[in-house]
DNA sequence: TGTTGACCTATGTGTTACACATAGGTTTAT
DNA sequence: ATAAACCTATGTGTAACACATAGGTCAACA
């Protein structure tokens, strides 16, 4: 199976078969005949598992310990329990951040609304620079309280 | 003022200050002296407004962009209002993606908690494989009725 | 058998926004 | 003059691929 196949089979870029496979991830074999790159039954089983594992917030250094967890003959669940749980603090982490972020954006996109474009003066843009977020208004107004 | 400084006033860092300046987003003078970047207040001016822009999801290329229509004399305001509108869609998209994700790996931790880790079978590591998402589960049991 | 054109591949480079590591110059105290 | 502390510039690394380029392969057709 050359590496269109795979990817097609499996709902991957080509591109995305090709990284796996010079970061080690895939094992093909090289053709004799035209130098092209084949993939086992046993490098589909493990792209499978590394899609899995990548859809449930693994990065790809993650899968590789994983991996190479099993390949020694131990089993990688502890570590796959630990590796999730440093994965999900992160996850919640930048959810957070970008929960915030969606926040200030439309506040400044509501705000925009009613502000007409600023002159031309020595700011460079005078809707962000006049731009204040509610966010941190509130928390400084409590801290000054 | 040298680099340390400027960061300093500005709470960003030093690397932050340098990769502006390497991409000529920030333009101060070498030092005849000794070969040291120098930051002028209008540096100072055009780094406060990059950090502004940046909390507000502007890529550095927006800025970029903005930055230089306001360097031709030109209002970048319009600029400015359709770019965020742009970027308040990634973000949103972006919003959901984490959401999921969260939603993904929650839903695993929990799963996991009751689950022993699998044996040692072919398979590389059993929690992960065996996991079924309940949200794309709802999906294809709707979908199936 | 030779050749054309469609299709496929490998590999180098680009992407984002910096962080880190290295090597060496500067400054101040001695 | 010299040593220690501090500072700087610059090259490289990061995550996870996407994109562009150059060239090989294969089936059909002459």
């Amino acid at each position: 199976m050359y590496v269109k196949q795979l990817a097609k089979t499996l709902g991957v870029t080509q591109d995305t078969v090709r990284h796996y496979t010079r970061i080690k991830l895939l094992n093909p074999i090289r053709s004799q005949h035209n130098g092209y790159q084949v993939y086992t039954a046993a490098d589909q089983q493990r792209l499978k598992f590394i899609i899995s594992a990548r859809q449930l917030g693994f990065s790809i250094k993650d899968i590789q310990q994983i991996i190479a967890q099993s390949e020694q003959g131990q089993c990688p669940c502890p570590l796959t329990r630990q590796l999730i749980a440093k994965r999900l603090e992160e996850t919640e982490q930048h959810f957070q951040e970008t929960l915030k972020l969606r926040t200030r954006m439309k506040a400044a996109v509501k705000q925009w609304d009613k502000s007409p474009d600023g002159a031309v003066s020595a700011d460079i843009c005078s809707l962000i620079e006049t731009f204040v977020d509610p966010i941190s208004e509130v928390k400084n107004t409590k801290e000054a309280l």
